[in-house]
RNA sequence: GCCGAGAUAGCUCAGCUGGUAGAGCAGCUGAUUCGUAAUCAGCAGGUCGUCGGUUCGAAUCCGAUUCUCGGCUCCA
């Protein structure tokens, strides 16, 4: 089949064939020779555009490893997605189809509910489409000639956003009689798509408005080879392994009850115990950091709210009041108004400041039932806070050292990547935008000089001031927000706090709130993924496990265990009537760092034989060698 | 809150179009006394999330409600 003598970059035979069949030619193959079979799309300084267009000489083509290549691709496997629902589904009107960053998705408004079954449906449709290799056709129109076409096919929602665009040229892209408003670029050809996979359906309300209608969403992914994809699956199988709440369960380490209420959680002995040591190990960073532990109450008067502001600003996310003897009283959604009542409780001078108070503070918070989610998402929950009261002169240093505390404490956690948000004044906010100003430059200040890559979030500050975020990176390469630092110039003023200086004159201090895991139960959680359930030693609820191989060897065992125990170890014996294969199961599925066997010939020696979690044996070491060791394991926090 | 799905033994789940429940694991008892990921046998265990309705009869159908899951939105 021979080519057309202007054949485009696009051309059907020559994408698909190997480069073997490309090597020399006319001058014009030479140019075709260059574009790599894999190309999606051609960068320009304008962005990325269709292969097919004339491309300059020096042009860089873009593949699936490329972000954006990959956005390019995916976006052009949610037309094909759309393309086959309009085949199985005549009359349902599109939304929008969008890439995500590990898949696409695209909206759809249908009587229809969209079942498992179906998607299965869909996606042989899809393979067919792919399978015919259909070209993705670009058209330049005129907007008005768009909207009447999508006017002509019902698509209300694509005339509403055309009727938004204020382009008086807009693209359509059409594969196989499907056609689409979009802006590309697209793949040549539907034949490009190698590997995709239909995920799940969901609800989402148009434009994400909950005033709009409710619309069906098709989520899946897409990649460039099938090995590709089923790493993918692999992955979504290995999150769901690592589930909090699944491991919550099987290590017996938390619930939330129906009967107590959702978003409440109850912390079992282990999972209480692991939440003590990152307590302990909390309380001794601060103290050696020149912090001062409060304990605050539960609920305050709703004077206090007022006063703080949170009433007119962070009321939706508060509880109703409740009336104690005729006063109104309110459970509390954040710990710093106490605080700022402990500061005020007698003066203060300038040489006290910096004051650094924290406290591990049990705040509620109403969230809509539909968000709850494990420990990620709670209405309960216990922040490390701490609000650092300080001279203005001392606000750089300040958040230079918070930042380095905060860094020191998530590498203890096993966290040493995160990605940094500096989020500014919002559309609601207290106080003069100056002061807005100063405070934010002080946090991006501090970022700079530790030379922190950071984001800015624009619009995404507290109601009273800019805050930097950190978003920690776990094993598995996810981001959650943990940390935050927030400056507050208002909740000063609304308190009306002084300190006195070196002048005589009375002075307004700053204050600095900040928490460093955040939420100990979203921390938690987060661990426990990031983990995979199996905690460093120093966490481990249980760190040594001494198994039995048989009756006579139990009260050694005991022996073994209280000899750890009076070493500061946490050991059990299972001395159980089972078989050693058995309990090393049990042990292995409790994630235990250490099973020890004891058996005749360790009795004999008063040794115990040690296996390391992940199966590697360490052979036999005397009790004190083997203590020690875990000793030292313990204290390295490793 | 909204859309969809779900809730059955301590856990994981089966139970077709209505005829009042079943498995594996865990638990208990007994046998076995065993060397690195499941020894064998027996027993016990559920008013099928809750409330109401339809029906001669409801785990099953209908309604309400609570909770869970996937999203939307929001956030520590």
């Amino acid at each position: 089949m021979g080519r057309e003598p202007k054949a485009s970059f696009a051309d059907d035979a020559f994408l698909m064939s190997g480069p073997e069949q490309r090597d020399s030619g006319s001058r014009e193959e030479k140019v075709l020779a260059r574009i790599p079979r894999d190309a999606v799309a051609v960068r320009t300084g304008g962005g990325l555009v269709d292969v097919n267009d004339d491309a300059p000489a020096d042009a860089e083509f873009v593949t699936f490893s490329d972000p954006e290549g990959r956005h390019v691709y995916r976006h052009s496997v949610s037309h094909v997605m759309a393309h086959a629902i309009s085949d199985l589904f005549p009359g349902v009107k599109f939304a929008i189809g969008p890439a995500t960053d590990d898949g696409f998705y695209y909206d759809i408004d249908t009587e229809n509910r969209f079942t498992p079954e179906d998607l299965a449906k869909i996606e042989k449709r899809m393979q067919q489409i792919v399978k015919a290799g259909n070209r993705f056709k670009r058209r330049d129109i005129p907007r008005e000639e768009a909207i009447r076409i999508f006017e002509e096919k019902g698509e209300s929602y694509k005339t509403e956003l055309l009727n938004e665009m204020t382009d008086q040229t807009v693209s359509i892209y059409e594969e196989g009689g499907f056609m689409d408003l979009c802006r590309g670029p697209h793949l040549p050809h539907t034949g490009r798509i190698r590997a995709f996979k239909l995920l799940s359906i969901a609800g989402a309300y148009w434009r994400g408005d909950e005033k709009n209608k409710m619309l069906q969403r098709i989520y899946g992914t897409a990649f460039d080879d099938k090995e590709g994809l089923s790493a993918y699956l692999e992955f979504l199988e290995e999150v769901k392994r690592r589930d909090h709440r699944r491991l919550g369960k099987e290590l017996d380490l938390f619930s939330i009850s129906e009967e107590t209420g959702a978003g409440l959680v109850l912390w079992h002995p282990k999972g209480a115990l692991i939440r003590r040591v990152m307590e302990d190990f909390w309380r001794q960073e601060h103290e050696k950091s020149d912090y001062q532990i409060l304990f605050t109450p539960h609920m305050a008067r709703l004077d206090l709210w007022k006063k703080s502001g949170h009433w007119d600003f962070y009321r939706e996310n508060m509880y109703a009041p409740m009336d104690v003897e005729g006063q109104d009283f309110e459970i509390k959604p954040m710990n710093c108004p106490f605080h700022i009542s402990v500061y005020k409780s007698h003066m203060r001078s300038y040489r006290d400041l910096p004051i650094r108070y924290c406290e591990l503070g049990t705040v509620y918070r109403f969230e809509r039932s539909g968000v709850l989610h494990g420990l990620l998402r709670v209405r309960g929950f216990t922040q490390d806070d701490a609000h650092i009261f300080c001279r203005p002169d001392q606000i750089g240093e300040e958040i230079l050292k918070v930042l380095d505390f905060t860094l020191f404490i998530l590498k203890t956690f096993g966290f040493t990547q995160y990605n940094i948000y500096l989020s500014t004044r919002p559309e609601k906010y207290v106080g003069e935008v100056d002061r807005w100003d100063a405070a934010t430059e002080a946090l991006e200040n501090a970022l700079k000089h530790k030379g922190l890559d950071y984001e800015i979030d624009p619009g995404e500050g507290v109601f009273y001031g800019p805050k930097i975020d950190i978003k920690v990176k776990d094993s598995l390469g996810r981001a959650w927000q943990c940390s935050t630092i927030q400056v507050d110039f208002n909740l000063p003023d609304r308190f009306d706090i002084e300190f006195q200086g070196s002048d005589g004159a009375r002075h307004r201090p700053i204050m600095v709130h900040r928490a460093l895991m955040g939420s100990l139960e979203r921390f938690f959680g987060v661990l426990v993924e990031h983990y995979a359930g199996a905690f460093p030693v120093w966490l481990s609820p249980v760190q040594v496990r001494v198994m039995t191989i048989a009756e006579r060897h139990s009260v050694y065992a005991e022996e073994v265990k209280q000899t750890l125990r009076e070493m500061g170890i946490r050991a059990e014996a299972d001395t159980d009537n089972e078989k050693i294969g058995y309990k090393v199961r049990q042990g292995t599925l409790q994630k235990i760092p250490y099973l020890l066997t004891v058996g005749d010939s360790e009795l004999e020696k008063k040794t115990v034989n040690v296996r390391k979690r992940g199966g590697q044996n360490l052979g036999e070491m005397t009790i004190g060698e083997f203590g020690a060791m875990v000793c030292r394991e313990m204290d390295s926090r490793t």
